[in-house]
DNA sequence: ATCTGTACTTGCATTTTGCAAGTACGTAAT
DNA sequence: ATTACGTACTTGCAAAATGCAAGTACAGAT
């Protein structure tokens, strides 16, 4: 799909940013699973290549997802965080998951989240949140 | 992204259906624009081509989410209904639209669909789930 | 000094997409 | 009856994206 510079459908604008086949698996790894690293982002089941991995990033931060945040003089410490942008995925994520868990006859339910999600999504979406106060403070009560 | 047979990850098995650039689009003209002939597609924003589109029908149909319903000796009369499995994605839909709604400056408001979508989401898909009364019979009450 | 881990980049084969054209069939107009 | 037109596709090919393997650069541990 070439990039439309601007659409006035929002699900078109939603796709143009994180519709190719990877970066969803990298923003459900960011927000479900709290990663941040590359290296954590490789591990993940579905065995994204390296290449790939780096654009998708890169791309998502140019989009205004995700932040890369370096350590000084070592590129270990680099991670990747959650912008607001991408904390309002949620509602999506969950969507999806909903969707997948009714019709995938293979989805794992001994994964913790998958009973939460349907027993309390949102205390899991404020629970997850949590993760994210050091880049995106939110208003506690 | 090779098809994964088999997947443990509810959104893995969704995007895997329908996570390429296409398919949504036209999952949103089944299920907002209640759009249903080849015609209809072609004619959309996005200028899908033919040889696209064609082959995103078949494997929509492939993988349970729409019906082919062909007339008797008339092409023309070929149509693509949802089945419950993508009316099942009206949640899907409007929560990219939310969010699409709230990061696109371009989203074109006088569509009378964007004002409702805010206003009465609910209402809005009841009433939508009435242009498929035909292939999935809802309990009316 | 060497080895290991990490975050990338590069090269290239394979696959998917985008565009233009063509085909087959049915209806409508002359 | 013949021509033209609309519709639902298929085909061919160039361009782009992906998948895989390998390589690079640098920091910390041994």
């Amino acid at each position: 799909m070439k990039k439309r510079p601007s659409t006035v459908c929002p699900i078109v604008y939603a796709l143009d940013i994180w519709g190719d086949p990877w970066s969803l698996i990298i923003l459900r790894d960011v927000l479900i699973h709290n990663k941040r690293h590359y290296r954590e982002f490789l591990a993940s089941r579905e065995h994204i290549s390296t290449n790939i991995l780096s654009a998708r990033l890169q791309s998502l931060v140019e989009a205004g997802l995700l932040v890369k945040i370096e350590g000084d003089s070592n590129r270990a410490q680099t991670m990747y965080r959650p912008t607001q942008k991408a904390l309002d995925l949620f509602p999506v994520v969950f969507a999806i998951m909903h969707w997948g868990l009714k019709y995938n006859p293979n989805t794992d339910m001994t994964i913790p989240i998958m009973q939460e999600l349907q027993a309390d999504e949102k205390g899991l979406e404020m629970r997850l949140l949590q993760n994210f106060d050091d880049v995106n403070p939110n208003i506690s009560q």
